[in-house]
DNA sequence: CCTACCGATCGGTAGG
DNA sequence: CCTACCGATCGGTAGG
């Protein structure tokens, strides 16, 4: 499993270390010397607590695109209208994004040095979040919520604008996250909105 | 200089092989045997051409950072309204990512990879681009074309949007460019509008 | 443009 | 958790 619930402490600590060091160098250009430094041990130590380097990516990869995923469909089952249901997925985006911004910086780019099986869990992730949201936004239009748009480029836009308020959290801190949450509501829905 | 007018062809395409596989490996997991391996040359005979790796990275993103920069400049100095100018701008966005989609997919990540003066100049660039972006939609707000809603959270949205376009545009190969760009104005710009 | 080669650094292992 | 160490690969140089 990749929940940290089933994680030593230490082997948390990696992880959060590890992923603010790929944030700002990237995955590749930060050593495991640059990690162990950082944890407070030497190299070769950290093999106590992991099998490779690209465990550490796939753990943090893993274990932030499945509480996306979790949290979208929970909206989605629950008995809203869509329209209220995109304005929570949002909420939860911006909240996601202020509790873990390092991680979920590397789904931006790192996520391609994933490989093979856990590559294809990690686009699995994406593709059931991806589903999740479009559920709501054909509720919405079939619920005469929101105006007849051309659905992919919609979707694409509000997606794009979501995944880059991890980047914005930090450059603006005089926004705190339940006014930043109500303003992306207003700019992202209300041009949609009859 | 950076602009591409004064290279070299062999440069050129050095150049043109190294942001396709920045694009798909990242800049540190991509070696200069790699490129070479691409261009047909073996990886020593590249220094006929270039100084260092981080040149070519440097090359690349310099070189398309100021034309997004020039290209923008234009259209804020041109005799237009504001919210002509900013449909403009999305134009020559979705442009620039039909032309050169690997070189602007390394702008969300790989700067982080320039160095001292390379870097500042990247930034500047890059502040250049969204204080233009942003006269031309305080002037469309001043002309009474856009509503007052938050500025930076409306412009960070739709840069974030125009960010992601490069990707979008090979997945989905039904849309065309001129499809596209009507489609993006509307989504951006028509939640604005009065 | 090539072959031959360099020092440095990498992820990872052995053994305690 | 450490020290010692490994083979592989890296960016880059020498010399022709």
């Amino acid at each position: 499993m990749t929940s940290t619930l089933f994680m030593s402490t230490r082997k948390v600590e990696i992880l959060r270390h590890a992923a603010r060091l790929f944030r700002q160098k990237g995955y590749q250009a930060t050593s495991l010397k640059d990690i162990a430094r950082e944890v407070g041990v030497e190299a070769p130590s950290l093999y106590n607590h992991i099998n490779s380097k690209h465990e550490i990516l796939k753990d943090i990869l893993l274990d932030i695109a499945s509480k996306f995923v979790s949290s979208i469909q929970d909206v989605d089952h629950a008995s809203l209208k869509g329209i209220n249901k995109i304005e929570k997925a949002i909420s939860q985006y911006v909240n996601l994004s202020y509790n873990h911004p390092n991680e979920i910086s590397l789904i931006t780019g790192e996520w391609v040095h994933l490989e093979d099986a856990d590559l294809k869990t990690y686009l699995d992730f994406r593709d059931q979040y991806e589903t999740a949201f479009r559920n709501m936004y054909r509720q919405a239009v079939k619920e005469c919520d929101i105006k007849e748009v051309n659905e992919d480029v919609a979707i694409f836009s509000i997606l794009s604008t979501l995944r880059w308020i991890y980047s914005w959290i930090n450059k603006n801190r005089r926004y705190n996250v339940v006014e930043l949450e109500s303003q992306l509501i207003t700019i992202l829905i209300d041009g949609l909105r009859r």
